[in-house]
DNA sequence: ACTTTCTTTCATTATATTTTGAAAATTCAG
DNA sequence: CTGAATTTTCAAAATATAATGAAAGAAAGT
């Protein structure tokens, strides 16, 4: 296989892979394509590389803007902006954690928290109890995930895999 | 609020969660639906209290035995399929995590380690270099997420979180 | 202030996913 | 074997999600 065309292939993937993320396959595609370019891109490269209309390509850049995995720069003289990617894939992996997180964790953990509020004292004590059992149990899982993603947010790469070491063991 | 209503809120609580998490919505309904109820649970009772279809109620109930997460009961004397849900959170959370597994990182794993077969004299080192120690990166830690899912598949709670205890000291 | 260049918005269109429901298949009893 | 009960399938309809592109908005030079 020839470098350009195992790139283009890793567009693709990376564009499928997203849509299991939460991730839309533009803005993974695009995402790849800054991951395996050196020089910044601008919006109308984006739009001919991957064959998306302007406002496709516009809205998915500014996504993975507030994702915080790619950057605009400007180069001097030029009015055009450029954008790249972050490149360090540790980086982006604690990037794409955390905002998965927002999504699927954290919302989850308050509405657990607010069912757990039964003020109910005609109900049976065993099924009441069963109920608030598996909010509990629910918490406990969500909370122990969420320590693990933090832990996995701040610290660097080195750190994180010795600790992972340490846990298999 | 009363027991009911919290067990209805959780039931659209938890499908709203399923699909942020690759389960569709009904899929994730019927599975809150059997968390919530003591007894099985025929096609006809999961389709009268979610107001669905019996094609979508069927395809969805197959599904969860799939994953793993309900099963089939017979009652005595009667032709009639019920179900009933595994009620250990633990159990329950390590089967969902074990089926995102297979959709999302054993693809890609398989997708990169392809990619890094390139065979391209011809291409500028550099280039070649960086493209080939992204893929690199991109296979630990995908290979890091493996063996702490794994871990987590074949542990058992207790253990786990001890291991997890371990980690974060 | 005018013009050009580039960016953003958003109503419309297109695509992908989910749901329906009736028909076909299966299962079991007599 | 026949018929009733139940489950499964799947083409068509409905819904949800993403993409388009033209128009509006901003920014910068003249």
């Amino acid at each position: 296989m020839k470098l350009e065309q195992a790139k283009q292939e890793f567009i693709d993937a990376w564009g499928t892979f997203g849509s299991h993320w939460g991730i839309n396959r533009t803005m993974a595609q695009i995402h790849a394509l800054l991951l395996v370019s050196d020089e910044p891109i601008s919006t109308d490269e984006v739009m001919e590389k991957l064959g998306v209309s302007r406002g496709n390509a516009n809205m998915n850049l500014r996504a993975l803007i507030d994702w915080n995995l790619i950057e605009r720069k400007l180069k001097k003289g030029e009015r055009m902006e450029y954008f790249s990617a972050e490149k360090d894939i540790w980086k982006v992996a604690v990037r794409i954690i955390r905002e998965r997180r927002k999504k699927e964790i954290d919302p989850m953990r308050q509405t657990i928290k607010s069912l757990m509020d039964i003020d109910d004292k005609n109900e049976k004590k065993d099924e009441y109890k069963q109920f608030i059992n598996m909010l509990k149990d629910i918490d406990e899982f969500a909370n122990a995930a969420d320590k693990i993603t933090d832990k996995l947010v701040l610290s660097d790469k080195g750190w994180f895999f010795i600790s992972l070491m340490k846990m298999m063991s």
